[in-house]
DNA sequence: CTGTAAATTCTAACCGTTTCAACCGAACGT
DNA sequence: ACGTTCGGTTGAAACGGTTAGAATTTACAG
């Protein structure tokens, strides 16, 4: 493989000439003598070493991704798609490389100078879970970090989110606005601060329309699917089942779907549900899902904007971005059914 | 940030030494020094510039993943999403993180020493399209390639891939099974092989069912939904509309439950439709495609462990793997109704 | 003790770039 | 004719590690 040495011996002038002419400075070269360079560099196929080229510029122009779980099916869930989807497309028309993390984080002694090697130019942290150290631990090491999706406890930190609660308010002021008053919220497990968010606001705006929370509603939060097959098996069972279910996620609202179905509770009739984050389903029949919107690909697309910003030294002090939800009122949502009332 | 130096200093030894620890080798270290070593290791937060190993060991343990297009859509797409998810548990396991490169391949002379650069120890090539050079390009350079989900050409190129054929065979023989002859194959676009493996096998197991292939049902193949939905459309206005169709992959499948939705054509009832690929949705609703299982994650996962077979110089001879195919019926195939036959 | 082999440790070259200080010649102002 | 700039170029010092070869200890047999 070609190195600088080689083109500069077979073109007759020094490294440092070539150097100038791949970078196009800091200092000029003559035209002639450019020319020459590269006509030895495309006939050699010369490319510098990027390995090399970090090391003295300490930048690799790649964005590192850091999920809050690297099970593999964490990176790839809706989620975490949607959201690269957008670190993608910033990474793309910034000429970034995106470089996914494996390890998982332990805590910042173990980790933080691992993932602070230099390897990637700074690090977007997905969804961090609330008592995590990998922010504050990052960031404490001079790496340049931007939160997605969760507020940083870390006040320097920048982050990117959507309004949870005001999602939340939507999604609940939609149900009571259709009548509903014995609404379920499905919570998904506590490890997220979204997950809280959501959660208070909804029971802030029942408690706002006079509406009381059910305790024989409330079920211990997960994420798990199985989990929330039960749980949704166990509310529609109950003596006074709910007549709608609001869930953290999209992914509870199938599940929860699922569920109605296999017990014969017909949706949207004898049950409304609304979800949370709107992901691209491409829906195989109806009916299809009422939910709130969460740009997830816009949110990881600025979180990526913001950080390639700051590791280009254009931190214009923007600190934190927060995105508008959108209620989206599709098949899964009417007034309960009087049969039911 | 501390250097190797800095621990040398610190620790009384010389940097030889330290380096001796950080890799357990290759010269053995006396236990009191090493203890001492590691100790201004922890106290200096110390760990390893990834660029300046990189530079020397040639080995980045960082896996590429170059996708044929790098449309931010394409990247996140059900099928790019599969194998990412397949690649990521293979790396996850072996320790490797992984780089998804967002610069799109021109062609060999301009690309392949970009993407040789070292910056990754090999490239999984996933989906690479039919005229490419990619896969060559890459490999004539010597960096390290596995084509994910294609055939290579060049004949040292490994490759994993499902067996198109096969699974294209076993849905039209699902499908004639059930008594359908009036049969639609609805073509991905021409850029992949995979697409004219699986027509292929379509149109010869119509042959040997001596079911002829219509003219009327043969339009212009694309991924993109919009020309999908206009040529399901199209297809069910026909005077004789096809009583089943068989769709390239599962997202053209639900576009096409989408667009006989849209005209009133009852799924399963009136109109079978089978898709390839078994991307996992979740399904919001039913119908439940019926559909060949593709198993993409371990595509994927297997031609990663391929990949770094091959960078660890553990090249076992496995040149290629193709997995079997499995019909999945679900809920989107029936016999065709006499009434339309 | 001494000689010798084995176990440690050190010195220094190298990996492939970038960039600074210095240099050289040509053009320029005086 | 003579400093001064200035465009163009170069040698060499980083960057932060690895590792071969030499040097120093230590271990052990005689």
């Amino acid at each position: 493989m070609a190195t600088i040495r080689d083109v500069a011996r077979e073109s007759g002038v020094s490294v440092a000439t070539v150097s100038y002419v791949l970078n196009n400075g800091p200092r000029p070269v003559r035209d002639e003598t450019r020319e020459r360079v590269l006509a030895v560099m495309r006939r050699l196929d010369y490319h510098p070493n990027a390995m090399a080229r970090g090391l003295v510029r300490r930048r690799l122009f790649t964005l590192g991704v850091l999920f809050s779980s690297v099970e593999p099916t964490v990176v790839t869930n809706n989620y975490a798609t949607c959201v690269l989807r957008g670190i993608m497309a910033a990474a793309v028309q910034a000429g970034y490389n995106v470089t996914i993390f494996t390890r998982p984080w332990q805590d910042a002694r173990r980790s933080a100078a691992r993932f602070g090697d230099r390897r990637t130019d700074g690090i977007l942290v997905a969804a961090p879970s609330v008592g995590s150290d990998v922010v504050s631990g990052l960031a404490q090491r001079g790496v340049p970090v931007v939160v997605v999706s969760a507020p940083s406890g870390d006040s320097c930190v920048p982050w990117v989110d959507v309004d949870n609660a005001r999602g939340a308010v939507l999604a609940t002021e939609h149900l009571l606005a259709l009548g509903h008053r014995r609404i379920a919220f499905l919570m998904g497990d506590g490890t997220q601060r979204s997950v809280f968010q959501r959660r208070d606001a909804f029971l802030a705006t029942l408690a706002r329309a006079g509406v009381t929370a059910r305790d024989d509603y409330w079920l211990p939060g997960s994420f798990e699917p199985e989990v929330v097959y039960r749980n949704v098996t166990r509310l529609l069972n109950l003596p006074e089942p709910p007549t709608s279910i609001f869930t953290t996620n999209d992914d509870m609202a199938a599940t929860t779907l699922e569920a109605a179905r296999d017990l014969g509770v017909r949706v949207p009739q004898d049950l409304s549900v609304i979800g949370f984050d709107d992901y691209p389903y491409k829906g195989v029949g109806a009916p299809i899902l009422t939910t709130v919107r969460h740009p997830l690909a816009e949110v990881g697309e600025a979180a990526a904007r913001l950080l390639i910003d700051r590791v280009e030294g254009r931190g214009d002090g923007q600190r934190e971005m927060v995105f508008q939800p959108e209620l989206i009122v599709r098949e899964t949502t009417l007034p309960p059914s009087s049969r039911l009332n």
